[in-house]
DNA sequence: TTGTAAGCGTTATCAC
DNA sequence: GTGATAACGCTTACAA
């Protein structure tokens, strides 16, 4: 027999203790942990199962099943029977046992560094109001950037039974997350990366955005632009960086090598790295700064420096960030639609759980935008080098 | 038989096809679509089973099943060999099934307004640093302020055979959400928020910061501070309330009930009833503000009007942003840790877990902080409404 | 149209 | 110690 104790179940109200706050914690560690340990009492609350459905209804329990998927051969006043039952025993489907005959889970994984990056919490919410809408949930976890810790959520994701994944891996190049990523089991979309694997990828066009702003100086005038940025290991800084050399190109400019610092997006490396370029032999009249942490130490540099932005030194940051926006003065910042991005990953993942294994990967691309707010300038008439007079010509691009 | 196909699943190497952004999207509903439809042609992924590995390994199933659970009564050899044909798979066991045999699901369910709120963002954040340790993974949700959604959420997180919930309900009081909370079928933690239910709640001290706020301005000398705030409905609202009532008590200064403006969370309100108390017969000298997105209009107004901060107007807001901190001048700030603070509702959920029902409800208070900037100075010696100057005494509170 | 029963991938309870 | 086998809650042939 399978009758169980009654529902509803009660809410008894209870009273409430108030305990002053308690503040220790261990630092978060990589592992996972004991990814499934045997729960010694799991306490689960009873749960009616279609099966007192069935009974309450006085059908059988396939009728239940037919019901709750709408399969048109069952007559009126059964279904009416079986959705009464329903009700009142406030039953709806397992969705475990659902997936186990064969149903999709509907689950979605969600891999990024940290989800406190307010342009990942945009795509989180892009990607969450499109597949929502087809029931699809969103189990997000964050790497806090480390590959090991990627290897075991993508495990971990395979386990939980995801039908998907949307990732923004920390290094393109990482052969344990590679391998792990092609036997996963299932299919994953790139968010701004790009890896020789099976897979679709959304992106921004930073390479177009960083053309443009980088254009736009040369048309002010300068000859000396430096770039700080970080990430050589993903496509977002490749991007970046050829944007900025083609512009050089198509303007006739020649590139001073020692003007590129990308090797870190920490604020820190920003500080360092700004201070350098201003104390240069000759330094830029221009910086181009690719990362949104950079930008707290670039700015640092500048303060302490006592240079005047734009007067002596124009500036662009990428990507637009509420400090670029609220910072006297406001910082002219290439932007890109984070939501969308994650919309787009979203629908680029459900085109492929629509279409199969043979599915053609496709890479989408959102178009970044430049915004002028007031920290750009013509180039200072004579830098600040003793030397290098001639190179300050004001000449738009040739 | 159930044998399979061979694995591993190789990688192809694809090629991609770049496409133009493509940004159509009708604007998100209130639905979770159909739970969980019949999905046509589910193409999975032919993973291996326990069953497989125990052929491989020359095994009994069962014994495959002890050998991941750490059974101790498993002899080397055999554990050794099932241990060998897991790795050649790479299977690992199915969550969904274990959780079918009565295994908790390790899914906490979160349920927010919009995870673009950064304060969610850290909440989500500490709360996955416990969470994951234990091997639970976190199911997220927006429920963009609609009760109506957030009941089908707590259905969904039913469906999906949540173990537990951590939740910031819209409105407090909204029956519907009340009554399917009331017979959800798992523990469930308020986030800022309390409940006539048997359920744990962790929040924030805005009744400290906010009597600790009032009455540094009032120690300021001021005697005529206006609030502008939302949420009449929670937690946080009342709190808030409670702390500028009592600081006003505390140090014996009548309240001017036509200064408290607290109807709403919006930008536009904030924008308008700033202009309404600016406007004031007699204008207050001092202004909390209760509320991040608030604090956009209510500068709006201040700037429109031409008053100066500190000078004419001093200002706190609650709780801390970046505007607050970016803002010309840099407006003082009550904050909290959010981090900290989804860090506690996850300790508490587990304690929960832990605990069964017949867990003692706890509210856990996360201490409030009151951060000093350039919005604060004395008020003006003389108003500037010609009435009244023996209202702007300067005394500390008596 | 509806009832019956096999089976999804595990775990747990038996025997052996 | 290890091998069968019966569940778990559901879907889906197949019978009736």
């Amino acid at each position: 027999m399978n009758m169980r104790e009654t529902f509803p179940f009660t809410a008894r109200i209870g009273m409430r203790a108030l305990l002053l706050s308690r503040m220790t914690q261990p630092p978060p560690s990589v592992a996972i942990g004991p990814p499934l340990q045997r729960s010694p009492s799991t306490e689960r609350v009873v749960r009616p199962t279609a099966r007192d459905v069935a009974q309450l209804a006085g059908m059988a329990l396939g009728t239940v099943s037919r019901v709750v998927n709408d399969v048109p051969t069952v007559r009126q006043d059964a279904r009416d029977k079986v959705l009464a039952a329903m009700a009142e025993l406030g039953w709806k489907p397992n969705a475990a046992a659902q997936h186990m005959r064969g149903r999709a889970s509907r689950i979605v994984g969600f891999i990024f560094s940290d989800i406190r990056n307010p342009l990942y919490a945009s795509m989180i919410k892009g990607a969450e109001d499109v597949l929502s809408r087809q029931g699809y949930t969103l189990m997000v976890s964050s790497s806090d950037g480390l590959p090991e810790r990627e290897i075991a959520l993508l495990d971990l994701f395979g386990q939980r039974q995801a039908d998907g994944l949307i990732f923004a891996i920390s290094q393109e190049s990482h052969a344990g997350v590679q391998a792990t990523l092609s036997q996963a089991g299932y299919p994953f979309i790139l968010l701004e990366r790009e890896m020789a694997l099976r897979a679709g990828s959304v992106g921004a066009d930073h390479d177009g955005g960083t053309r443009h702003a980088t254009r736009y100086l040369l048309e002010l005038g300068h000859r000396r632009i430096a770039l700080v940025s970080g990430g050589q290991d993903n496509r977002v800084g490749r991007d970046r960086l050829q944007g900025f050399v083609d512009a050089h190109h198509a303007a006739g400019v020649a590139l001073d090598p020692s003007l590129i610092r990308h090797e870190s997006f920490a604020e820190e490396y920003g500080f360092r790295q700004t201070q350098l370029l201003l104390d240069h032999a000759i330094p830029p009249t221009a910086l181009l700064v690719l990362g949104q942490h950079l930008l707290r130490g670039v700015l640092r540099a500048i303060r302490l420096k006592g240079i005047a932005i734009p007067q002596q030194l124009s500036l662009i940051v990428s990507n637009d960030s509420e400090l670029a926006q609220l910072a006297t003065p406001a910082i002219s910042a290439i932007r890109y639609d984070a939501y969308a991005l994650g919309r787009e990953a979203a629908q680029l993942l459900l085109q492929r759980l629509r279409e199969g294994p043979d599915w053609t990967p496709t890479r989408i691309e959102v178009p970044t935008e430049f915004v002028l707010r007031d920290s750009c300038a013509a180039p200072p008439r004579a830098t600040p080098s003793p030397s290098a007079t001639a190179a300050s010509s004001r000449t738009p691009r040739p």
